[in-house]
DNA sequence: GCGACAG
DNA sequence: ATCTTGTCGC
């Protein structure tokens, strides 16, 4: 298994910062397969935000799933204010650190993390899984339920993918993973090849439109929001 | 200049 | 992301 030593970021005053930062991170992806053979648990990882917060606070959630199961084995959330506004294309420089700091405290860690959100399918290849991965130094997916850029449509059947292509170049997968529903995008993040990523996700997808890890992290997330509001 | 735009 | 009940379909 190869070094799994975090990428150190400054945090950026300002979107240019921040661009020129996602320039020298996305040149240290791995974008091959370095997992167990067999996977034992797969993460989940979300944030919650609140409509009309003045506070701006995000609550973050990491959940770990047993892979064949999906019984929880461990869950951690983080409520923080939120430091960098929602810009698209940016999203990793609002989620991370709330992210991160769940992480510390999350007691079993997963073999590879599904993230809700962008791993290379993004203007310059840095979505949130593909942030998020490489300052924790693990193994991301990067699952989103719409697209930021590129195009690909699936088929109409469970399992069907087309490539989700953007300026000439494959940057992720479109997979159906469910009938009638709208498609995955599926990308890179951290660590994991494209082939590798759809096949994780579909697995974890059984009938339903959402990978199970992402499911309950988004559950986790949503909880700790609720909970915030009351204290 | 106009439109698009993960969560 | 979030605000929200019922309702259509397997």
């Amino acid at each position: 298994m190869r070094p799994q030593t975090p990428f150190h970021w400054l945090h950026p005053r300002d979107i240019a910062e921040a661009r020129a930062a996602q320039g020298e991170m996305a040149a240290h992806l791995i974008t091959t397969d370095d997992l167990p053979l067999n996977l034992a648990c797969l993460g989940g990882a979300d944030v919650s935000n609140t409509r009309f917060d003045p506070t701006k606070r995000v609550h973050a959630a990491l959940v770990t799933l047993d892979a064949t199961t999906d019984a929880a084995l461990a869950t951690a959330t983080e409520t923080r204010i939120a430091d960098f506004p929602y810009v698209p294309g940016y999203l990793g420089f609002r989620e991370v650190p709330s992210l991160v700091a769940a992480w510390s405290r999350l007691a079993t860690k997963p073999d590879v993390m599904l993230v809700d959100g962008q791993g290379m399918a993004h203007p310059r290849g840095l979505g949130l899984a593909c942030h998020l991965g490489l300052v924790l130094g693990v193994p991301t997916i990067g699952v989103a339920k719409s697209l930021l850029v590129g195009v690909g449509e699936p088929g109409p059947e469970p399992g069907d993918t087309a490539p989700l292509l953007w300026k000439g170049e494959r940057i992720g997968t479109a997979l159906r993973s469910r009938r009638g529903a709208k498609p995955l995008y599926v990308s890179v993040g951290h660590r994991v090849s494209l082939g590798t990523a759809v096949a994780i996700v579909l697995a974890a997808t059984r009938g339903r439109r959402l990978a199970a890890p992402i499911r309950a992290a988004h559950d986790a997330a949503n909880r700790a929001r609720r909970a915030a509001a009351l204290a």
